[in-house]
DNA sequence: GACGCTCCTGAACACAGGTT
DNA sequence: AACCTGTGTTCAGGAGCGTC
């Protein structure tokens, strides 16, 4: 974190996470898994500057233990999260997001493929209040996706309420259970508020539709990890 | 020490179709 | 638009072994 020279946030172009013509970046990664999704923001958070390689060799149990997916307090190459890790830089390592160069001895040399697009707004930012407080390790696969779609749809203004319709979510390759599954976890983690809305626009269809409230301000506490289904309100 | 590979099993996912 | 259910596919976890 003190490494990257990163202050607030971590900004992304918004091609990363939205495409008319195809499964965006996000999307894509989404799919390669969890744990591929974590490793690669943090990768980018980690490597500011072109060519963005990974200054420090960080191994894959490193990474395990930093991403919370092994609790020990030592490197452990042999630990079910580390081999997550190493599945997860094989396969986007195969998916053209990262390059890893062997190096006998030591552990392999990284470089990272930013996003580039035409850069310019709306951009994806992401608060380093993830990383700084543990909510990349806690967040799952689906609401950490949820959570950069809605930053990217309210352009970083959480002041604004945002509708993400159906056909906008499959510009972000974002399937409706997925969605759904998302936005609930970030609502039970008191990062999102959901509402529902009757449009006032008469060329609207009078339909209820769901509005959603970003709440990243909740992100500056320590994260704490709450059971499915089980509102935030509800831990203390 | 770091990492790749295989096998088996179960979980998580997308998708389609239907209902409210 | 939102939600639910069933189905097929993909991926992760555990254990073990081998290579560099």
């Amino acid at each position: 974190m003190r490494e990257s020279g990163r202050h607030l946030s971590v900004q992304l172009d918004g091609a990363f996470a939205f495409d008319d013509d195809g499964p965006p970046p996000l999307s894509r990664l989404c799919r390669l898994g969890e744990p591929a999704l974590k490793v690669y923001l943090t990768l980018v958070l980690a490597t500011r500057k072109a060519p963005h390689q990974l200054f420090r060799g960080t191994s894959a149990a490193r990474f395990a233990r930093m991403l919370g997916y092994d609790n020990a307090e030592d490197d452990n190459p042999k630990s079910a999260g580390t081999r997550k890790v190493q599945r997860a830089l094989a396969s986007l390592h195969r998916e053209g997001f990262i390059v890893r160069t062997p190096r006998p001895g030591r552990v392999d040399l990284i470089e990272v493929h930013h996003v580039a697009g035409k850069f310019r707004p709306p951009y994806v930012t992401i608060p380093l209040d993830l990383w700084v407080y543990g909510w990349i390790n806690v967040l799952p696969g689906h609401a950490l996706f949820a959570y950069l779609v809605l930053r990217h749809a309210c352009a970083g203004d959480e002041t604004r309420e945002v509708h993400v319709a159906p056909y906008i979510r499959s510009a972000y390759g974002l399937s409706d259970e997925t969605w759904a599954k998302g936005t609930k976890s970030l609502v039970r983690f008191g990062l999102l508020t959901e509402r529902l809305h009757n449009p006032d626009d008469r060329d609207l269809p009078r339909r209820q539709r769901k509005v959603y409230k970003l709440r990243s301000s909740a992100m500056g506490s320590v994260a704490t990890v709450i059971e499915p289904d089980r509102p935030r309100s509800e831990e203390a």
